[in-house]
Formats: structure tokens, C-alpha cells, sequence
DNA sequence: CTGCATCCCGTGCGATACTG
DNA sequence: CAGTATCGCACGGGATGCAG
């Protein structure tokens, strides 16, 4: 953890075959669940499943802004990817009750690490962007 | 880093106000990184731009798949954000040389955090994806 | 309560053609 | 070489309505 010193282990360094073949990018798990978090609402939903488990209608009460539709279509998403657990109480108005798998859970350390480091960049970008928005027109639309 | 302890510091298990606010979802550079990091190529180009500085070409020659249009818009939006930089040697045929800024080079250790853990977890998440998809229907398509 | 169906829009992204 | 312009498709995502 020196200062200036950089270094990035695992796969980020790891030797590419050039030029990176479209097979390699579409069969990579990385792309995989990088898009899963860059998604609008799978991390949110993943960090409020973190803390307890929440019911459909609750979490659709904790998230200002989401659609049932999306609710449901994200949810189902990361059921499949095996992060989310999905359980039915047969209760007699149903109750559905969601829950981070394990494998969920383990997802929540790399991604607090992400996390992390964008709320003590976040300023550097958004000065960033100011910068290139002013410099590069007046009026950025 | 015991084994099913999953400690969990910093933003994501900050105190969160139920309901979540619109305001703080779009404000938040959390989001703003994971869209990028969520978009097709950009990590592509971060990690290459890892390694040493790239041209316009010859990225595009080493990334298979990737069209002008995509490389530079992405590449726009890298340089945008303060992750990468353009620098224009005015040479007789245009020489453009890109690399990453220091920002963009600390990006690199949460990203690459994110990227082990889907190496790791791969085949749980295909392994969960297929039995998902051949339990809930015969056929997926 | 928990969801699915339908309609519609914005945009990410690729293909192609053209310019300094 | 390093881009820009235009087109078109696919998909994420919101609004609304219906159903078990």
C-alpha cells in the first residue's frame, strides 16, 4: 500500500492475447457481472438484501424510483445469478421473501472496495467533468 | 479475511435512509463509476491503458469487436471522467497518444478486486444460471 | 401481496460512409 | 491516422393495467 506505487494483481495484469478476441470479452465472467452491477438498481438492491431480507412490496418501499417491473425483473436477474434467494411462505395473501445467497454476500467486499474508492474520487471526477465540459464548450446540452 | 465471516467495511454498510431518495441514487459517484465500469468497453481500455500508452489504431487493431465510433465515444467519456488522457502530437499524419491519468491508474486496484472475485466465482454463477434456467423452463430462448 | 403483459421512449452500440 | 455523421437495431427502463 505505498503511495504512488500502483500495483495491481490478479487478472487486471495477467498477460492478454492481442488483440483481445471477441471470445474472450463475451465468455468472461468479468463482463458478466460488471454489467449485472452497472445496472441501475442490482447493487442497491444487493446492498439493502446485505442487511436483512426484505419482502417484494418492501423493498419496492425502500427504493424511491423503481417499477414493480423493474423490481421484479432485477430480482429474478440475480436469482439467477445465484446472489439472491427467492421464498415463497404459502401464506394466504402470498409473501415472497428475498435473501443474499452466500455467494451474494461474498460479492459485497469487492464491491465496497469499488464503492469506496468512488466516494473518495467522486470530486476528481465531478471536477474533472466540470473541467472538460467548460474547456471543451460553453454550453454542454 | 476468516472464511465465512464476510466483513464488510465503508459505504455499503453505511447507515442508508429508508426509502432510499432519488436525489442520493443520482448524486451518488458510485453510481457514475459502475455505469462505467458497467458499459461494454471501458474496462477494456482502462486495463490496456494499464499496461502502456495505446494510439487511436492501434487500440483499435487490439480490441476484436470494438467500432471507431464506440472507441472514441468511450474514450471521450474516460477523458472526461479524468481517467484517461489524450495528448495530440502534431506530427504530418495526426498522431494521437492516450493514456491513463493517475486517477484512472488507482482505479485499477478496486477494479481488479471486482474482476478476481468474478474469476472466483465464474462457474458458481454459470453453474446457478443453468440450473435456473432448466428448472424454471425447458426452454430458455 | 406478488407479480406478469403491453406500450413506449431513450440510449448503448454496430455498420457504413465521409473528412482533415 | 484520427476522427465525425447518419442510420438502424436491441435493450434497459418507466407507466399503466390485469391476474393469481
Amino acid at each position: 500500500m505505498s503511495d504512488t506505487h500502483t500495483d495491481v494483481p490478479s487478472v487486471i495484469s495477467a498477460p492478454l492475447p492481442i488483440p483481445v478476441p471477441l471470445d474472450e470479452q463475451l465468455a468472461c465472467p468479468v463482463g458478466d457481472v460488471l454489467r449485472r452491477a452497472g445496472d441501475r438498481w442490482s447493487v442497491l438492491i444487493l446492498v439493502l438484501l446485505g442487511r436483512r431480507s426484505y419482502r417484494f412490496n418492501e423493498l419496492h418501499r425502500s427504493i424511491e424510483g423503481i417499477s414493480q417491473r423493474m423490481l421484479t425483473r432485477t430480482l429474478r436477474g440475480l436469482e439467477r445469478d445465484g446472489l439472491a434467494s427467492r421464498t415463497v411462505h404459502p401464506t394466504v395473501p402470498p409473501t415472497v421473501e428475498y435473501d443474499l445467497t452466500p455467494l451474494g454476500r461474498t460479492l459485497l467486499e469487492p464491491l465496497s472496495t469499488l464503492a469506496d474508492w468512488a466516494v473518495r474520487h467522486g470530486p476528481e471526477i465531478a471536477a474533472a467533468r466540470a473541467d472538460h465540459d467548460t474547456h471543451d464548450r460553453a454550453n454542454p446540452g
